[in-house]
DNA sequence: TATTGTTATACTCTATAACTATA
DNA sequence: TATAGTTATAGAGTATAACAATA
């Protein structure tokens, strides 16, 4: 996710063809919150994984470092709901993550099948890292709001975020 | 995109684990805009492509379509910078789109290398439906809010997926 | 029987480069 | 030279099923 997504940001806020004069603005999909939502994503998904990328991570991996950063260190169906990922998906990230010494399986033993996934000092030290550069890239993709602003929209995303289904 | 998106959930806010419980809430990564903002879109999509699997659609080719049925019909150019996507994947969703009878490639007599595409009376049809399938997609999306919380997050989003380069 | 983690596999999505035809 | 669309291909991301160990 290197090139194209930042390609296009490029080239559609070229000066020269200005966002606010495009035709394609009037059209209904651009009051659908859902379509926001994911061009907002997946522009500010882009710049997290370049700011992440010298520190050879991606959102993903991050999310699961920093989850595994938390004091009750979560098992890996834990992460896999809380992450909105299938529990394969978990293993591979994992085990990148395993072998790089940053975050460590420690067996439960109420639960014998259950791993419990904790970061090592290492995974700390560069969550720590990794943090500021994600918070540095959010900053960026959120200069157009106010402080109060982001509050708010923290707040309201959160609240969709985590509600029960509809 | 059927099955484990909603499983997940299904468990994640399964009532023997209330939400508001898990400790996992309490990590940094829920104070990020951009973790709650890909968990909300992500929950969302989900949700839009099960509404529009009856119509045979997907987010992706029904915002085509959405753009599609615009006054001024867009190049094919114009639709990869406004979705964010790499023009070759649009030939893909243009084609399929095409070949259902849903749009069509118009020359440009200007520019003959450019091709508007423009939906067809069957096409603005099948968009109808379709948005009324997403609208109330989102609405079960976006069950927490108020109305005005929801214009509110829309004038949000609308700002930051349309500011240009940080 | 059900669940956790795992493996293997297939499928979808996304990105890259090379080509054509126009400009 | 540069751009719009296209093709082919490769890579990343995601989903599914089946398995072993444990509950």
């Amino acid at each position: 996710m290197t090139g194209t997504f930042a390609d296009s940001i490029e080239n559609r806020f070229d000066p020269s063809t200005p966002a606010s004069a495009d035709p394609l603005l009037a059209s209904e999909l651009v009051t659908e919150i859902e379509f926001l939502a994911a061009r907002a994503v997946s522009i500010g998904t882009a710049r997290a994984n370049s700011m992440l990328a010298p520190l050879d991570l991606k959102v993903r991996s991050y999310s699961v470092l920093a989850l595994a950063c938390t004091a009750e260190a979560p098992s890996q169906r834990e992460l896999a709901d809380f992450l909105c990922l299938v529990p394969s998906q978990i293993v591979a990230i994992v085990d990148a993550l395993e072998q790089r010494g940053l975050v460590e399986r420690i067996g439960d033993r109420n639960d014998r099948r259950s791993k419990a996934i904790r970061a090592t000092a290492s995974g700390k030290k560069l969550y720590k890292n990794a943090s500021r550069a994600v918070r540095e890239a959010e900053a960026s993709s959120l200069e157009a709001l106010t402080v109060d602003e982001c509050d708010q929209l923290r707040g309201l995303l959160r609240r969709i975020a985590f509600t029960p289904a509809g």
